[in-house]
RNA sequence: AGGGGAAUAGUUCAAUGGCAGAGCAACGGUCUCCAAAACCGUAAAUGGGGGUUCGAGCCCCUCUUCCCCUG
């Protein structure tokens, strides 16, 4: 029988954490954080972490793992996810994943597999290859892609660089075609017994919120902490720092927009991602979808959320 | 009040009197190793009224609105 697993998903800014929270006090759960920048240490602002007191006891996994400068992937967090959902299957309790990055909750939750590639050899292909994307153009990668794997040539836009030269070095580097893969990987059922909860709220509401949102964090020293990190050593090029709230603010630094232009940015920015976010669960299966202007307060809505549980038989 | 200038998509700007375009925003979508990333698509405009012309965003008259200068 398949064990149990609560989703809690949404864009940034709908309200996931409290709810996270409510929900683990009243069923005895743990968080595990799905968001691929929470995990890095000193990004509290920035990222709208919860600080340890605001946890108030209930423990919280995949948050601070991480320096800025490390880097970090889908297929670390799959292993870190995993590995906590284990372990708190282990002690008896409900493993809560909450976040709002879709692709790494798929990634558990679908038990997606990531073929184990050599790294070194990945990463001079890879280098290669963008190289060769540079200098060659875009159809001529795409006809190079077609030769290797025609089904995938049809599904990756030519532009999509990132895409288009991950899947000519899977075709490279494995036995299979990356279509063949995906395909294969796209049948797969469910890992867990699971509920997936997606908040959302009206769009307009949910737009001015993150614009109220990033107008706190800079009050509350989003600035200080930006340039704390720049001078322990964080730039541009690294994966912590293409983090909304943080890579608007390189420009800034450098006199070439306003504080108050970078503000601007960081709000859009975080608008667009909130789309981008809603557009990936609208695909996602089994969701069970709770528009938060339907409850008028948190009580209300987490009755709701329970009556989709039922602990014999999720 | 007088003089001058402007008025094109939500916005910033294009368009010899000859098929009104672009960037940004909005909206929709893709996604299986950087995913807070990367990429794709859709809709959307000539301020109102008259005139000249085969044909007007463009020329003329008028109204309206906005900006600048003078008093």
């Amino acid at each position: 029988m398949l064990k149990q697993v609560i989703v809690i998903a949404g864009p940034t800014a709908v309200g996931k954490t409290d709810i996270s929270l409510a929900l683990a006090k009243e069923i005895d759960g743990e968080i595990i954080s799905a968001d691929s920048m929470q995990v890095y240490r000193g990004m509290d602002i920035g990222t709208a972490k919860i600080s340890q007191v605001e946890m108030q006891g209930i423990p919280h996994h995949l948050l601070n793992i991480l320096e800025p400068w490390e880097a970090f992937n889908i297929t670390l967090f799959k292993e870190k996810a995993q590995e906590a959902i284990k372990d708190i299957h282990a002690r008896g309790k409900t493993p809560i994943l909450a976040g709002g990055t879709g692709f790494y909750i798929q990634a558990v939750l679908y038990d997606i597999d990531f073929s184990a590639e050599n790294e070194e050899e990945k990463e001079a292909l890879r280098k290669a290859l963008e190289a060769e994307y540079d200098d060659l153009g875009a159809d001529a990668m795409l006809e190079k892609l077609r030769l290797l794997d025609r089904a995938a040539a049809e599904q990756i836009h030519k532009n999509n660089k990132k895409r288009l030269v991950r899947a000519i070095e899977y075709n490279l580097l494995n036995a299979g075609a990356i279509s063949e893969h995906n395909a294969k990987q796209r049948r797969k059922e469910a890992a867990y017994a699971h509920r997936y909860f997606v908040l959302h709220m009206d769009r307009q509401k949910l737009y001015a919120g993150i614009d109220r949102r990033v107008e706190r964090m800079f009050d509350a020293g989003l600035m200080e902490e930006f340039l704390g990190l720049v001078q322990s050593g964080c730039h541009e090029g690294m994966v912590s720092m293409q983090g909304i709230g943080y890579k608007e603010l390189f420009a800034c630094m450098r006199g070439e927009i306003t504080l108050e232009a970078a503000k601007e940015r960081i709000k859009q920015n975080t608008r667009h991602f909130a789309k981008r976010q809603l557009t990936w669960f609208k695909r996602e299966k089994d969701c069970i979808w709770i528009d938060r202007d339907d409850f008028v307060t948190g009580e209300a809505l987490l009755s709701h959320m329970l009556s989709y549980i039922n602990f014999r038989n999720i």
